[in-house]
DNA sequence: TATTACATACAAACATGAATGTATGTAAAC
DNA sequence: GTTTACATACATTCATGTTTGTATGTAATA
């Protein structure tokens, strides 16, 4: 086959990244190979080759174009214009949050395929460590945000606890991220995803004041 | 070097898996090859070949090796006789269950190297799947443990608030294995490492009853 | 408008280096 | 003498990166 349009060439670069999404997911990153990748998408190595210098740029075209702006708009949702303007209080706020990314998770695919590659079909090493050091500061971004919210709540006198809010924070967040995992780990959907919003609920509804004692 | 006396195949063997950890540690589980553990333990692969069958062999056999006592003692932690028959309360137990993990990460370089390993240098996929269903199974279980802890706490009506024991229990372990993944993921120890001990005891905290209200 | 010159988007072939598993050799233990 | 515990050598497969070839798009030129 002989040169496309720049159209065509955009569109097949998307069909090598979705391709090479499908594959690491099934046979895991580092046992995936550009000919995988290629057959995948039906081209061949060359046209890989000419959109991509090697594997590992894949990887991060790939978590780019879906986690970035992930990460982006929870950190949008938990900014403080967002809190102080909603009409909901920081504590639902914060639950409305965690219930968004999981929606996003149930209705988006290719998100929930690259969370699971990202989780348990990639090792993080030579290349990759560095997206370790990314997403470690991500989450102190998230908790960061989270502990502010915390505070909006405690101001408003929501908080039922004598934790500190960084305290709260970082317990919500470990929680989220420790739901997240077994969200992914639960393939057959069994065990956690039908509960987890239930379970984002409890989590938040612990640190609520009760009324009426 | 010709034959060697029992023992020192045992030695040979277990050098094997060491070498195979410290190797998995830096270079990933799919990355590493027979060669480069062979090197490591300062023999050649027919050796390697010798004592396993293949790679994925040893992985299952260095994981078996320091996992599943670890599980087993967590268990036995948080087992029905062990609450019931302690002189702490049982939201104490469960503190000091995750506490004592956590105590056994710091003190055990194997351990520690090991969860690194199964966390964020490894690939699930294919024979590495099964593992997953084991740690999903296990996960089950220790929820389940930690779950007729908190039964018992409300009995003695420890507890603040109106959340099931089911709900405080999974919520329990996923704030846990949210801790062990940032524990793990945090290798330079500057952002959860050093207080995870207190995170524990926040989380534990929040459930408690308070007392002079 | 037609021609020319060049860049683009691939396919196909090539060269090289791993990595694996197996087969064979060997010396010492039992 | 036989088995054990390796080391060494071999055959084969696989993956990578590069190079080369080529048909077409595209823009400048005349």
């Amino acid at each position: 086959m002989a040169r496309r349009t720049k159209k065509d060439a955009e569109a097949t670069r998307q069909c090598i990244i979705n391709a090479a999404r499908e594959v690491f997911l099934t046979r895991g990153v580092s046992r995936t190979t550009m000919e995988h990748i290629a057959a995948q998408a039906n081209v061949t190595r060359g046209a890989v080759y000419w959109h991509f210098k090697n594997k590992t740029e894949i990887f991060h075209t790939m978590r780019e174009q879906v986690f970035l702006p992930l990460i982006d708009r929870i950190e949008d949702t938990l900014s403080i214009a967002n809190i102080a303007n909603s009409h909901d209080d920081p504590l639902t706020q914060i639950e409305i949050s965690m219930c968004e990314t999981l929606y996003g998770l149930e209705q988006n695919v290719e998100m929930r395929e690259i969370y699971e590659i990202m989780m348990i079909k990639c090792e993080y090493v030579d290349d990759f460590a560095t997206v370790l050091q990314q997403i470690l500061h991500n989450c102190s971004s998230i908790t960061d945000k989270i502990e502010s919210a915390y505070l909006h709540a405690a101001e408003k006198n929501l908080l039922g606890k004598t934790l500190t809010s960084r305290a709260l924070a970082l317990d919500t967040h470990l929680f989220f991220n420790g739901l997240l995992h077994m969200w992914v780990k639960d393939i057959d959907g069994s065990r956690f995803r039908h509960q987890a919003v239930e379970l984002v609920k409890s989590h938040i509804s612990l640190r609520r004041k009760q009324l009426f004692l």
